[in-house]
DNA sequence: AACCAAGTTGACGTTTACGTCAACGTAACT
DNA sequence: AGTTACGTTGACGTAAACGTCAACTTGGTT
């Protein structure tokens, strides 16, 4: 009695993410996505919405295609006690790098502000 | 009786970012850097160490070279009010795009916890 | 003088992440 | 049956960001 998950079509995925049919198929042939078919035609379901999304974010924020499967490969359960600590230790090494990058925009951000403000100080003192 | 500033070769700035010298003359070639000469050999000062530490900073956070050349052209003076009107809406943008990064990596270490926690209840309920 | 370290300018090669055809399959209308 | 829309698998092309030589210069060192 599950409901019947809603699925959608490559061109589906591609319009819901600004992105094009060719992509999808390569991050498939990269082994970040892995549908399932009707005959040859490929079939999208929520989990791999779930992983286009990840994908894309993380391609806005600069991570590799690798990496990106890396923490697609964490969030499959799959393991014995040996690789549940190995999926603890790559959070940890994500959780840092992410850190590290909230860090520097955060840094970015500031000098930013500090430019803004130089530059209206400049502009004020020209128009004296 | 301005204090000789000190200078860097390019190989200096090499090890200072982890970087090669290829790199850093390939961003000169693109515009992002544009060091003092003595004959033939570059001479980097304070100025340039600030811009490269932007690029790289802007290459660790996803950003292209064109768009980490805009952010150091913000940061060049040089104007009448026209142009330090465009430097304002550069900024504003620049901030949004920030904004926007920052958000988004905020939400991937959420979902960073989530996953770190589901995995320890696995780990737990398995032991059982 | 000979040599070595560090620098220079081409020029071509490479990796990542797709774009762009071509040639074909298939389901749904008309 | 014919067309249209949407899908498929190759195969080759491309932009960004350098890597990797090769051939040369230049300033000290033995």
């Amino acid at each position: 009695m599950s409901k019947p998950e809603r699925t959608y079509s490559i061109s589906d995925f591609a319009q819901e993410f600004d992105t094009t049919t060719r992509a999808i198929r390569f991050y498939e042939s990269e082994g970040l996505l892995a549908p399932a078919r009707d005959g040859q035609k490929r079939i999208y379901t929520h989990a791999d919405y779930v992983k286009l999304k990840l994908i894309m974010r993380g391609k806005r924020l600069g991570w590799t295609l690798a990496e990106s499967r890396e923490l697609i490969e964490m969030y499959d359960p799959s393991g014995n006690q040996a690789q549940y600590k190995r999926v603890l230790e790559k959070i940890a090494e994500s959780r840092e790098r992410m850190q590290h990058q909230l860090h520097e925009i955060e840094q970015a951000m500031m000098e930013l502000d500090a430019q803004e403000k130089r530059v209206k100080a400049a502009m004020k003192k020209q128009l004296k």
